[in-house]
DNA sequence: CCGCAAAGTTAGCTGATGCTAACTTTAGAT
DNA sequence: ATCTAAAGTTAGCATCAGCTAACTTTGCGG
């Protein structure tokens, strides 16, 4: 019975790219997301629970070990299908797009094959 | 303000799937997508009310033509998608399933893209 | 024809994610 | 130091898609 939390990934990554342009707060999070700061503020809660992130006194969201973790391997994924999307043709907004939407999905192992089909492109092209 | 519904592009492949092979009722529906038979008997009522597919005199499921075309659409999707993972060296079970995870989320953008690369390699190797 | 099991349905619940309205808190400008 | 606007929070609600329990309907065997 564990809980779905299918927007766990797209907080983490959000959180650790603005992470590396200065303090992230709640009404940032909102904007990027594009929902309300009622809902992030919410949700902040509930990735605190589960041990993703900490806040600080300031209201500060600061991502844990394990959310840094989850971060970077979506990050990683994210990055991956971009590339190989653009590489294939799809146009930048899209490919984006397209890219968010398939990395929560991905199995490791098409991920891996994924990686692998683009490292060929990448020396065949 | 228009709703999910999320499952619609599953129930349809399935219909269509199991409507070669005989009368389709929502038992049958049921096992397929691992679901109670309540939750597939209120799922068909929203089918049958965004004019999906109709319910005949003894609750057998048809598709319309709406819910024929994106019923085949989506199956050509999964369709493509299965072959390129498995093409790629997916194992087949999780082929599978990614297939089923990626094919509601991608832009047709992609999928020709996708289209294309299937067929270079399947030229090609 | 009748009864019973299987299928369909209804009611009412859960949890995830969103919303608005209406607070409280905080921090910056004066 | 204060006042105010922005940010955070709480409460209460909605929708989607699932569940169980408890019906009703159906259709088939005898």
């Amino acid at each position: 019975m564990k809980k779905k939390m299918t927007r766990r990934e797209d907080y983490l990554k959000l959180i650790y790219t603005l992470s590396r342009k200065g303090e992230v707060h709640g009404a940032d999070l909102a904007d990027a997301l594009d929902v309300k700061r009622p809902t992030v503020c919410v949700y902040l809660k509930r990735l605190v629970d589960v041990g993703d992130i900490v806040m600080d006194e300031h209201h500060c969201v600061h991502l844990t070990q394990q959310g840094l973790q989850i971060a970077e391997s979506t990050l990683d994924k994210h990055g991956m299908l971009l590339a190989l999307l653009l590489d294939l043709g799809v146009p930048g907004e899209v490919a984006a797009s397209d890219a968010c939407a398939i990395e929560h999905n991905i199995s490791p192992e098409t991920c891996y094959a994924l990686k692998q089909l683009l490292n060929e492109r990448q020396v065949s092209v």
